[in-house]
DNA sequence: GTTGGTATCTGTGGA
DNA sequence: AGATACCAAC
């Protein structure tokens, strides 16, 4: 079949690709390696369901991020024009966000809610926390939110959290009994405040489908008729449910395509379960859906695809599938070694400045990823002494900085004054001698007979000066909220800026940091004037409402990503999770240490050392044609030198595809051993207590030796002291065999043995 | 209520 | 090391 005419997109895809893209109707699961084309199929799908006669509103795509669902749309634009921008594609927080900013009333919300963010999650779990009396040690804030959001992500209400023994127990092992008390209060306060956080973005949807008032369900069953899923791995049991309500009920025709990869699913943490892919082939099994693996890798040269095809079988379950790659063997993966963070900074700049000269590379083709978002510094440092132009994405984004939350926190009081966690941050903010006795006063009448802290206010028992302020402030609030049917966000924002006195305070401060302070206050006022002034694209749509609820209600789900200028020449420096879905010609892991990489947080349990495994996978997957891993022995953490050995991942790349100018990674540590332990007399010698000495791993009753010439790269072995083990390459002539072996259980992994005197036996 | 200094704690990822 | 929480003195 040769696709012809206004069907020649077609002629871009491959077998597969195009199957993926013409199984229009009925369920589809795309399972999609890296630099598969997965982008190409879900856009072309979206293209050909248009060129097929779907109307663009009847195909919903939901994205993890907005530069997903903004690329999406720009690619289907490409291949049937305009019509394209009403394609619903989004994220799903923001796609949520908007239809709930239509049904909110259904469930109790008013439909100007406010959307929590971390920031303000924390701070009223926190305020409740001390309200109850609690041990703020104990019940740390971000574990007690995790606990809550890891449960709404599964579906367990308040009610339901506290009949759930498992839940319960773990709490009280882990000394907070009382989450669930918390997690109760929390809810209330947030619909109480008029506010979600992020979760209940998924979660209120879910519960508006589910209780189906006005026959809202069938509805949107109606409005949808495709559905399309991107990065599915990612997925949480919540939002999965979500989209079976959409599509799985009776006479459905179920058409929904997800697209995902097992290996690459690395929000776990966020309550993503690779289960959702198992469940999903299950769930649409009787409904007759197809499968399509994507396993031709489009972005990686050889020697990269098969590092990233050999560390993956590290990990237990998964989907079964082969990538591979025609660009040819390209270059090996490049290690680098350095004694200390300082080092790793200067010598991976080095090489960023060799790759530049000798292959060319622009600053834009390179990209430096870590496991952590505070590494970047060392790396900025050195670039920035090389002048090479750099831009670090994560960390604090734009809309996270206190000057400008500030200000936002103002106009989001205007828009709902029943948001206590903006209230509480700008109360006394600038200062007008509203004091914490005060404010904790008002808390606890507005406790008392369950109204909302701004109701509160006025009934404040404090001195007449502090009445005075209090007063004045609901008055500037209330004066700004008169307004806003006439004004526009920025003739509004401007009016705040100057009478609650936050912008007089900013320019009062003239130090350097002041200073910038107030360049971004600045900047956020020029953001809300262009958002009035011209038809800006925010979110993945050009908004034609210009009120200040709809300028809140989009910033708000906006990241980092979304600020930074895309275009320039620059090395980019991100996390290892920012950077999936990018790729970039020459990749940098850097800090591929134990307990960074894998981080120390995840090395306890197998799930948690798959998962980092998935992340490194991820990261090492992002590159075309360099790839380059560096590790230092010692970084300083928390003021304090620390000494960490080479991360186990190393040794899982298979030495054959490492250039051999860098011994191994194993090797190395024992030389570094001896010199920094001359350097430096602290440092600690591992103890041999669970090390390779402390006795047998094997049962010698049991040890079978195999004969050495039948060893081969690939095998599995036993060893006597040092229990199973993978072979991962063997080199040496006949007689003199050596080979590298990779032993999990023992605290230096990966081993040098020649063949000639081991004893192994062949386990498969 | 506010200010400024000291003790304490933090140890991943992000919509 | 850097942020935040807490506390004593104004």
């Amino acid at each position: 079949m040769t696709p012809t005419g206004k069907f020649s997109y077609l002629d871009e895809l491959n077998d597969v690709q195009r199957q993926a893209v013409e199984a229009t109707e009925g369920p589809v699961l795309v399972v999609a390696g890296p630099g598969s084309g997965k982008t190409r199929v879900l856009t072309y799908r979206i293209a050909h369901l248009l060129e097929k006669g779907a109307a663009p509103w009847d195909v919903l795509t939901l994205t993890f991020t907005n530069k997903a669902a903004r690329e999406m749309k720009e690619r289907i634009e490409k291949v049937v024009g305009p019509k394209a921008n009403k394609v619903w594609a989004g994220t799903f927080h923001s796609t949520f966000a908007r239809i709930l900013r239509v049904e909110a009333e259904k469930i109790g919300y008013p439909s100007n809610f406010t959307i929590y963010d971390t920031e303000d999650s924390k701070s009223l779990l926190r305020t409740i926390v001390k309200e109850m009396n609690l041990d703020k040690n104990a019940y740390n804030i971000n574990t007690v939110r995790s606990r809550i959001s890891s449960a709404k992500s599964n579906l367990i209400t308040p009610k339901l959290y506290v009949d759930n023994e498992e839940l319960r127990s773990q709490d009280r092992m882990a000394k907070m009994p009382h989450v669930a008390t918390i997690y109760g209060k929390y809810t209330a306060r947030c619909k109480r405040s008029g506010a979600m956080d992020f979760d209940d973005l998924l979660y209120r949807l879910y519960e508006l489908l589910q209780s189906n008032p006005d026959g809202v369900l069938d509805k949107y069953r109606k409005k949808f008729k495709y559905l399309l899923v991107d990065e599915f791995q990612d997925t949480n049991q919540l939002q999965y449910a979500i989209v079976r309500k959409l599509v799985n009920y009776d006479q459905s025709p179920r058409n929904i395509c997800v697209v995902g990869d097992d290996a690459q699913s690395i929000y776990a943490f966020r309550g993503a379960t690779i289960q959702n892919i198992l469940d999903f082939e299950a769930d649409f099994k009787p409904h007759g859906i197809r499968v399509f693996k994507l396993e031709q890798n489009y972005r990686s040269t050889d020697h990269i695809v098969q590092a990233a095809n050999e560390v993956i079988t590290y990990n237990r379950r998964q989907i079964q599938k082969k990538i591979w790659s025609d660009k040819g063997d390209g270059q090996r993966v490049k290690i680098i070694k350095a004694m200390t963070d300082a080092e790793e900074g200067r010598r991976v700049a080095d090489t960023v400045l060799e790759q530049k000269n000798r292959y060319h590379l622009r600053n834009s083709d390179i990209a430096v990823l870590y496991r952590t978002n505070s590494q970047s510094r060392i790396f900025e440092e050195y670039l920035r002494r090389y002048n090479v132009h750099y831009q670090v994405f994560g960390g604090l984004s734009f809309y996270q900085r206190k000057e400008v939350k500030d200000l936002i926190a103002y106009l989001r009081l205007v828009v709902n004054p029943r948001d206590e966690e903006a209230l509480r941050r700008v109360i006394n903010f600038p200062k007008r001698g509203i004091g914490n006795t005060t404010i904790e006063k008002i808390g606890e009448i507005a406790a008392s007979q369950g109204i909302s802290f701004w109701e509160a206010l006025p009934m404040a028992p404090a001195s007449a000066r502090a009445k005075k302020s209090i007063a004045d402030f609901i008055q500037m609030i209330k004066g700004a909220a008169l307004k806003i049917e006439t004004a526009n966000a920025f003739e509004l924002a401007a009016y705040i800026a100057k009478r609650s006195g936050l912008a007089d305070f900013l320019k009062n401060d003239t130090s350097i940091e002041g200073m910038g302070r107030l360049e971004n206050f600045n900047a956020l006022l020029d953001g809300i004037n262009a958002f009035v002034e011209e038809d800006t694209v925010i979110d993945t749509e050009t908004i034609p409402d210009k009120s200040l609820a709809t300028y809140l209600q989009n910033i708000a789900l906006l990241t980092d990503f979304d600020v930074k200028n895309a275009d320039g020449e620059y090395v980019t420096l991100m996390s290892v999770h920012a950077a999936k879905g990018l790729e970039f010609k020459s990749i940098f892991v850097v800090g591929m240490e134990e307990k960074l990489f894998p981080s120390f947080m995840s090395m306890d349990t197998v799930e948690g050392l798959d998962e980092e495994r998935r992340l490194f996978y991820v990261a090492i997957t992002r590159a075309e044609q360099f790839l380059t891993l560096s590790y230092a022995n010692s970084r300083y953490r928390f003021g304090q030198m620390r000494y960490n050995e080479p991360s186990r991942f190393l040794a899982e790349i298979p030495m054959n595809h490492v250039e051999s100018t860098h011994a191994i990674p194993s090797s190395d540590r024992v030389e570094n051993m001896a010199t920094s332990a001359k350097v430096s007399g602290s440092f600690k010698r591992r103890t041999s207590a669970n090390g390779p000495n402390s006795g047998f791993m094997t049962d010698p009753k049991t040890f079978k030796p195999s004969p050495n010439e039948k060893i081969q790269a690939g095998m599995k072995v036993l060893h006597l002291k040092f229990g199973e083990g993978k072979v991962l390459s063997i080199d040496g002539g006949q007689g003199n065999r050596v080979a590298t072996i990779f032993f999990q259980k023992i605290d230096n992994p990966q081993r040098r043995i020649m063949l000639k005197f081991a004893k192994l036996q062949i386990l498969d």
